[in-house]
DNA sequence: GCTATACTCTATCAAAACAGTAGAGTTAAT
DNA sequence: ATTAACTCTACTGTTTTGATAGAGTATAGC
């Protein structure tokens, strides 16, 4: 049931271009240094994002990447089934990689009944949450108020 | 975010001992039958589970397994925990299985903020779920209804 | 006791996935 | 022109996965 550190990566590199949708471009360096992410990995994974529409890079020397769209409108979801394929924990409850299994009958399975449950926990979750709140988070637990509506009683 | 054939196995076994709690034994030749699975590969699960206390087994010419305690005692995630390690999508965020990642720091990460929220969701749901309600589900999708009372208004 | 049959234990193995590295190439600001 | 960034493709070592193999041990029934 484990992201592998390709997905964690991707995920963490977001995280970073969505604290900085103020700047131009943020630069590979700048994330792997302050992510403690081997940086000739991070290069694939950032460009592996750029390449299914969720950044968008500048080259050069005063290159480097950004979000392509708002931090709302991108999920966490999204980012892992890109990276990692099927959020659900059997691949015969998958809605978007169906792939039957090697029960034999599908139709008549109590594994897959409760698997269906499991995933549409997970995807509940995921699809739910956007860099935005993700960064939101961020910004909470560093103790800075992200939104003071939030307090409001 | 996929659980393995491994895991899979266990659980498929667990039903099919579940669906037979009335017979004495069932032998691994009968489960590898039912279930299409590699009969020698499920002899090393199911001895994982008896190694484990899930299941016991009787040796000889009238052997096999049986589970060894009421099938309403046993989780999916004990099961999971067992075969596969954590539920957790991270191991930051693991109870059982807590390792620290290569994040800069863990009391500030809004991916493991989220990550909690997802392996709450899987706890609760394999947590909640046991042998019995398998087989009960089984059942129901086999057409035949498990327990008439579900039915009273 | 013998035998057939089932579980037990350990080892091995091929293929895939994972995590990372390497190098040559392209772009663009200065 | 130079430099510092992204780009593209390939490779490589390690671990995990999904088995298979073989020798050994227990037991029911004759
Ligand atoms: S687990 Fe996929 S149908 Fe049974
Ligand atoms: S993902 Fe584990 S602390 Fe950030």
């Amino acid at each position: 049931m484990k992201l592998s550190l390709r997905g964690e990566y991707a995920l963490r590199a977001l995280l970073v271009l969505g604290m900085n949708t103020d700047k131009e471009v943020v630069r590979i360096q700048t994330i792997s240094d302050e992510q403690n992410i081997p940086k000739r990995f991070l290069e694939q994974i950032l460009n592996e994002l750029k390449v299914a529409g969720i950044l968008e890079s500048r080259r050069g020397i005063a290159g480097g990447y950004r979000l392509k769209s708002a931090p709302e409108k991108i999920t966490l979801a999204e980012v892992i089934r890109l990276i990692e394929g099927p959020l659900a924990p059997v691949s015969c409850v998958s809605e978007k990689f169906y792939e039957k299994c090697t029960c034999p009958d599908e139709a008549k399975c109590g594994i897959r009944s409760v698997m269906k449950d499991v995933r549409e926990a997970i995807v509940k979750v995921l699809e739910q949450v956007t860099v935005a709140q993700l960064c939101d988070r961020a910004r909470m637990l560093e103790g800075q108020v992200a939104n003071p509506l939030d307090y409001v009683i």
